[in-house]
DNA sequence: TATATTGTATTACTTGATTAATACACTATA
DNA sequence: TATAGTGTATTAATCAAGTAATACAATATA
Protein backbone atom coordinates (compact mmCIF):
# COMPACT_ATOMS: atom_id res chain seq x y z
CA UNK A 1 0.00 0.00 0.00
CA UNK A 2 1.65 2.91 -1.20
CA UNK A 3 0.66 6.10 1.04
CA UNK A 4 2.25 9.65 0.66
CA UNK A 5 1.99 12.20 3.28
CA UNK A 6 3.08 15.63 3.28
CA UNK A 7 3.78 16.89 6.76
CA UNK A 8 3.85 20.25 5.55
CA UNK A 9 0.67 21.00 3.72
CA UNK A 10 -1.87 21.99 6.62
CA UNK A 11 -4.29 18.81 5.93
CA UNK A 12 -4.93 16.69 8.90
CA UNK A 13 -2.30 13.10 8.39
CA UNK A 14 -5.49 11.40 8.98
CA UNK A 15 -7.61 13.33 6.54
CA UNK A 16 -4.70 12.43 3.86
CA UNK A 17 -4.79 9.00 5.01
CA UNK A 18 -8.31 8.70 4.75
CA UNK A 19 -8.56 10.01 1.25
CA UNK A 20 -5.84 7.87 -0.25
CA UNK A 21 -6.98 4.86 1.02
CA UNK A 22 -10.91 5.64 0.21
CA UNK A 23 -9.65 6.36 -3.16
CA UNK A 24 -7.49 3.17 -3.50
CA UNK A 25 -10.38 0.99 -2.61
CA UNK A 26 -12.64 3.30 -5.52
CA UNK A 27 -10.51 2.43 -7.54
CA UNK A 28 -9.89 -1.31 -6.72
CA UNK A 29 -6.29 -0.71 -6.18
CA UNK A 30 -7.45 -2.32 -2.80
CA UNK A 31 -10.08 -4.88 -3.19
CA UNK A 32 -12.69 -6.86 -1.21
CA UNK A 33 -10.68 -8.73 1.27
CA UNK A 34 -7.75 -7.34 1.35
CA UNK A 35 -5.61 -6.19 4.98
CA UNK A 36 -5.11 -3.08 5.37
CA UNK A 37 -1.61 -1.99 6.70
CA UNK A 38 -0.84 -2.83 10.35
CA UNK A 39 -2.08 0.14 12.47
CA UNK A 40 1.53 0.27 14.31
CA UNK A 41 3.65 -0.95 11.13
CA UNK A 42 1.72 2.25 8.51
CA UNK A 43 2.38 4.93 11.91
CA UNK A 44 5.79 3.59 11.72
CA UNK A 45 6.28 4.13 8.15
CA UNK A 46 4.78 7.46 8.32
CA UNK A 47 6.27 8.74 11.41
CA UNK A 48 3.43 9.22 13.44
CA UNK A 49 1.43 8.06 16.25
CA UNK A 50 -0.50 5.03 16.47
CA UNK A 51 -3.53 6.27 16.98
CA UNK A 52 -3.57 8.98 14.53
CA UNK A 53 -3.82 5.88 11.99
CA UNK A 54 -6.46 3.85 13.74
CA UNK A 55 -8.55 7.31 13.94
CA UNK A 56 -8.12 7.80 10.36
CA UNK A 57 -9.16 3.71 9.66
CA UNK A 58 -12.44 4.20 11.92
CA UNK A 59 -13.94 6.83 9.66
CA UNK A 60 -13.26 4.30 7.07
CA UNK A 61 -15.01 1.92 9.19
CA UNK A 62 -17.95 4.66 9.65
CA UNK A 63 -18.30 4.58 5.75
CA UNK A 64 -18.02 1.05 5.88
CA UNK A 65 -15.16 0.55 3.44
CA UNK A 66 -13.53 -1.60 5.87
CA UNK A 67 -13.98 -3.81 8.82
CA UNK A 68 -11.89 -3.92 11.70
CA UNK A 69 -10.95 -7.21 13.73
CA UNK A 70 -9.14 -7.10 16.57
CA UNK A 71 -6.34 -8.54 17.55
CA UNK A 72 -5.92 -9.93 13.75
CA UNK A 73 -6.42 -6.22 11.45
CA UNK A 74 -8.36 -4.81 8.97
CA UNK A 75 -9.84 -5.56 6.00
CA UNK A 76 -11.56 -4.41 2.88
CA UNK A 77 -15.36 -4.94 3.24
CA UNK A 78 -17.25 -6.33 0.62
CA UNK A 79 -19.12 -3.64 -1.23
CA UNK A 80 -21.42 -4.49 -3.47
CA UNK A 81 -20.62 -2.19 -6.87
CA UNK A 82 -23.96 -0.50 -6.68
CA UNK A 83 -22.94 0.90 -3.01
CA UNK A 84 -19.72 1.89 -4.51
CA UNK A 85 -21.05 3.51 -7.12
CA UNK A 86 -23.27 5.50 -5.00
CA UNK A 87 -20.34 6.20 -3.32
CA UNK A 88 -18.96 7.55 -5.75
CA UNK A 89 -21.75 9.62 -6.85
CA UNK A 90 -22.26 11.39 -3.43
CA UNK A 91 -18.52 12.31 -3.60
CA UNK A 92 -19.00 13.87 -6.87
CA UNK A 93 -22.05 15.40 -6.17
CA UNK A 94 -20.53 17.16 -3.51
CA UNK A 95 -17.71 18.92 -5.22
CA UNK A 96 -19.64 19.36 -8.66
CA UNK A 97 -22.78 20.63 -6.31
CA UNK A 98 -20.38 23.18 -4.79
CA UNK A 99 -19.06 24.30 -8.11
CA UNK A 100 -22.28 24.65 -9.83
CA UNK A 101 -23.38 26.36 -6.81
CA UNK A 102 -20.25 29.52 -7.11
CA UNK A 103 -21.04 29.46 -11.18
CA UNK A 104 -24.60 30.50 -10.07
CA UNK A 105 -23.87 32.58 -7.47
CA UNK A 106 -20.71 34.61 -9.95
CA UNK A 107 -23.64 34.97 -12.75
CA UNK A 108 -21.55 32.85 -15.17
CA UNK A 109 -23.98 31.01 -17.59
CA UNK A 110 -24.12 27.17 -18.21
CA UNK A 111 -22.37 26.61 -20.82
CA UNK A 112 -19.85 28.71 -20.20
CA UNK A 113 -19.17 27.17 -16.77
CA UNK A 114 -19.39 23.99 -18.46
CA UNK A 115 -16.25 24.70 -21.09
CA UNK A 116 -14.33 25.71 -17.81
CA UNK A 117 -15.03 22.67 -16.49
CA UNK A 118 -13.84 20.79 -19.47
CA UNK A 119 -11.19 22.06 -19.94
CA UNK A 120 -9.74 21.69 -16.10
CA UNK A 121 -10.81 18.03 -16.53
CA UNK A 122 -8.48 17.93 -19.81
CA UNK A 123 -5.50 19.53 -18.05
CA UNK A 124 -5.12 17.16 -15.26
CA UNK A 125 -6.01 14.67 -17.02
CA UNK A 126 -3.52 14.94 -19.74
CA UNK A 127 -1.24 15.38 -16.66
CA UNK A 128 -1.57 12.37 -14.16
CA UNK A 129 -2.79 10.16 -17.56
CA UNK A 130 -0.70 7.12 -17.12
CA UNK B 1 -26.81 46.13 2.54
CA UNK B 2 -28.50 42.31 3.46
CA UNK B 3 -26.36 39.90 5.32
CA UNK B 4 -27.21 36.58 6.90
CA UNK B 5 -25.52 35.33 9.19
CA UNK B 6 -26.09 31.63 10.64
CA UNK B 7 -24.35 31.44 13.60
CA UNK B 8 -24.48 27.61 14.09
CA UNK B 9 -23.50 26.30 10.37
CA UNK B 10 -19.45 25.99 11.48
CA UNK B 11 -18.54 28.65 8.95
CA UNK B 12 -16.71 31.64 10.40
CA UNK B 13 -18.68 34.65 10.81
CA UNK B 14 -15.94 36.43 9.03
CA UNK B 15 -15.98 34.64 6.22
CA UNK B 16 -19.90 34.30 5.94
CA UNK B 17 -19.60 37.86 5.67
CA UNK B 18 -16.84 37.97 3.25
CA UNK B 19 -18.01 35.66 1.27
CA UNK B 20 -21.52 37.57 1.10
CA UNK B 21 -19.95 41.40 0.43
CA UNK B 22 -17.66 39.72 -2.09
CA UNK B 23 -20.67 38.05 -4.26
CA UNK B 24 -22.12 41.29 -3.68
CA UNK B 25 -19.68 43.41 -5.20
CA UNK B 26 -19.16 41.00 -8.14
CA UNK B 27 -23.00 40.79 -9.23
CA UNK B 28 -22.67 44.49 -8.84
CA UNK B 29 -25.43 44.83 -6.09
CA UNK B 30 -22.72 46.81 -4.90
CA UNK B 31 -21.22 49.09 -6.81
CA UNK B 32 -18.13 51.05 -6.99
CA UNK B 33 -17.97 53.98 -4.53
CA UNK B 34 -20.67 52.92 -2.43
CA UNK B 35 -20.45 52.85 1.13
CA UNK B 36 -19.88 49.25 3.18
CA UNK B 37 -22.08 49.67 6.67
CA UNK B 38 -20.00 50.87 9.00
CA UNK B 39 -17.78 48.11 11.43
CA UNK B 40 -19.71 49.47 14.41
CA UNK B 41 -23.43 48.96 12.59
CA UNK B 42 -22.45 45.71 11.17
CA UNK B 43 -21.03 44.39 14.08
CA UNK B 44 -24.35 45.46 16.05
CA UNK B 45 -26.59 44.08 13.83
CA UNK B 46 -24.90 40.27 13.53
CA UNK B 47 -24.28 40.82 17.59
CA UNK B 48 -20.57 40.75 16.96
CA UNK B 49 -17.19 42.00 18.42
CA UNK B 50 -16.40 44.89 16.00
CA UNK B 51 -12.72 43.21 15.32
CA UNK B 52 -14.66 40.19 13.59
CA UNK B 53 -16.14 42.59 11.04
CA UNK B 54 -13.43 44.37 10.74
CA UNK B 55 -11.03 41.31 9.94
CA UNK B 56 -13.44 40.45 7.33
CA UNK B 57 -13.48 43.64 5.83
CA UNK B 58 -9.16 43.35 5.96
CA UNK B 59 -9.75 40.78 3.42
CA UNK B 60 -11.76 42.03 1.15
CA UNK B 61 -9.83 45.08 1.29
CA UNK B 62 -6.09 42.51 0.76
CA UNK B 63 -8.61 41.52 -2.51
CA UNK B 64 -8.66 45.03 -3.28
CA UNK B 65 -12.46 45.33 -3.49
CA UNK B 66 -12.91 47.75 -0.88
CA UNK B 67 -11.05 50.95 0.39
CA UNK B 68 -10.48 51.76 4.33
CA UNK B 69 -10.31 55.19 4.90
CA UNK B 70 -9.91 55.89 8.74
CA UNK B 71 -12.67 57.96 10.27
CA UNK B 72 -14.64 57.87 7.39
CA UNK B 73 -15.63 54.34 6.22
CA UNK B 74 -14.87 51.62 3.94
CA UNK B 75 -16.09 52.10 0.37
CA UNK B 76 -16.29 49.92 -2.77
CA UNK B 77 -13.04 49.91 -4.97
CA UNK B 78 -13.29 51.17 -8.32
CA UNK B 79 -12.59 47.79 -10.22
CA UNK B 80 -12.10 47.37 -13.73
CA UNK B 81 -14.22 45.08 -15.53
CA UNK B 82 -11.64 43.51 -16.84
CA UNK B 83 -9.90 42.37 -13.19
CA UNK B 84 -13.49 41.96 -11.98
CA UNK B 85 -13.70 39.25 -14.36
CA UNK B 86 -10.06 37.73 -13.63
CA UNK B 87 -11.12 37.43 -10.17
CA UNK B 88 -14.13 35.64 -10.93
CA UNK B 89 -12.39 33.41 -13.14
CA UNK B 90 -9.97 32.49 -10.65
CA UNK B 91 -12.69 31.76 -8.40
CA UNK B 92 -14.30 29.52 -10.76
CA UNK B 93 -11.25 27.61 -11.69
CA UNK B 94 -10.65 26.63 -8.59
CA UNK B 95 -13.96 24.96 -7.82
CA UNK B 96 -13.82 23.53 -11.04
CA UNK B 97 -10.38 22.34 -10.80
CA UNK B 98 -11.78 20.40 -7.77
CA UNK B 99 -14.20 19.32 -9.30
CA UNK B 100 -12.43 17.99 -12.24
CA UNK B 101 -9.97 16.34 -10.01
CA UNK B 102 -11.97 14.51 -8.03
CA UNK B 103 -13.69 13.27 -11.03
CA UNK B 104 -10.43 11.81 -12.47
CA UNK B 105 -9.34 10.20 -9.09
CA UNK B 106 -12.76 8.62 -9.21
CA UNK B 107 -12.40 7.32 -12.36
CA UNK B 108 -15.10 9.28 -13.91
CA UNK B 109 -15.32 9.99 -17.60
CA UNK B 110 -15.51 13.47 -18.42
CA UNK B 111 -19.20 13.52 -20.27
CA UNK B 112 -20.35 11.77 -17.50
CA UNK B 113 -19.20 14.22 -14.91
CA UNK B 114 -20.55 16.96 -17.23
CA UNK B 115 -23.61 15.77 -16.99
CA UNK B 116 -23.81 15.68 -13.96
CA UNK B 117 -22.20 19.07 -13.56
CA UNK B 118 -25.57 20.28 -15.31
CA UNK B 119 -27.84 18.55 -13.77
CA UNK B 120 -26.40 20.43 -10.46
CA UNK B 121 -26.59 23.61 -11.75
CA UNK B 122 -30.04 23.53 -13.16
CA UNK B 123 -31.20 22.09 -9.39
CA UNK B 124 -29.95 24.91 -7.88
CA UNK B 125 -30.70 27.68 -10.90
CA UNK B 126 -34.15 26.66 -10.56
CA UNK B 127 -34.61 26.91 -6.70
CA UNK B 128 -33.12 30.20 -7.00
CA UNK B 129 -33.97 31.95 -10.00
CA UNK B 130 -36.15 35.51 -9.02
C1' DT C 1 -10.37 73.01 18.67
C1' DA C 2 -13.79 69.81 20.82
C1' DT C 3 -16.52 66.13 19.75
C1' DA C 4 -18.59 62.48 17.47
C1' DT C 5 -17.80 59.05 14.20
C1' DT C 6 -15.08 56.09 11.74
C1' DG C 7 -11.60 52.21 11.67
C1' DT C 8 -7.26 49.68 14.12
C1' DA C 9 -3.58 47.64 16.78
C1' DT C 10 -2.61 44.83 20.50
C1' DT C 11 -3.62 41.51 23.49
C1' DA C 12 -5.98 37.75 25.47
C1' DC C 13 -9.65 34.36 25.94
C1' DT C 14 -12.09 30.29 24.17
C1' DT C 15 -12.84 26.47 21.59
C1' DG C 16 -12.19 22.59 18.70
C1' DA C 17 -9.12 19.78 15.98
C1' DT C 18 -5.12 17.19 15.87
C1' DT C 19 -1.82 14.45 17.70
C1' DA C 20 0.35 11.81 21.16
C1' DA C 21 1.09 8.81 25.62
C1' DT C 22 -0.34 5.22 28.19
C1' DA C 23 -2.41 1.34 29.56
C1' DC C 24 -5.70 -1.93 28.10
C1' DA C 25 -8.49 -5.72 25.24
C1' DC C 26 -8.97 -9.22 21.77
C1' DT C 27 -7.13 -13.18 18.88
C1' DA C 28 -4.15 -16.73 17.00
C1' DT C 29 -1.06 -20.06 17.88
C1' DA C 30 3.25 -22.13 19.65
C1' DT D 1 -1.97 -21.10 28.66
C1' DA D 2 1.83 -17.88 27.49
C1' DT D 3 3.10 -14.83 24.15
C1' DA D 4 3.24 -11.94 20.36
C1' DG D 5 0.64 -9.44 17.41
C1' DT D 6 -3.42 -6.91 16.48
C1' DG D 7 -6.57 -2.78 17.50
C1' DT D 8 -8.73 0.63 21.34
C1' DA D 9 -10.29 3.53 25.09
C1' DT D 10 -9.06 7.24 27.84
C1' DT D 11 -6.69 11.00 28.82
C1' DA D 12 -3.75 14.81 28.02
C1' DA D 13 -0.81 18.04 25.40
C1' DT D 14 -0.46 21.12 21.58
C1' DC D 15 -1.82 24.25 18.32
C1' DA D 16 -4.39 27.27 15.42
C1' DA D 17 -8.59 29.69 14.40
C1' DG D 18 -12.00 32.55 15.78
C1' DT D 19 -13.73 35.93 18.62
C1' DA D 20 -13.72 39.54 21.91
C1' DA D 21 -11.99 43.58 25.11
C1' DT D 22 -9.63 47.47 25.43
C1' DA D 23 -7.45 51.40 24.37
C1' DC D 24 -5.90 53.94 20.49
C1' DA D 25 -5.75 56.73 15.78
C1' DA D 26 -7.65 59.32 11.96
C1' DT D 27 -11.21 62.35 10.01
C1' DA D 28 -15.05 65.57 9.50
C1' DT D 29 -17.36 69.18 11.23
C1' DA D 30 -19.99 71.99 14.64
Amino acid sequence: MLLEIDHHSGVPIYRQVIRQIRQQIMTEGLKEGDQLETVRDLAAKLKVNPMTISKAYSFLEAEELVERKRGIGLFVSKVKKGRLDRIKAKLLDTVLNRAAVTAIQLGIPEDEAVEIFKKQYREYDSQNRR
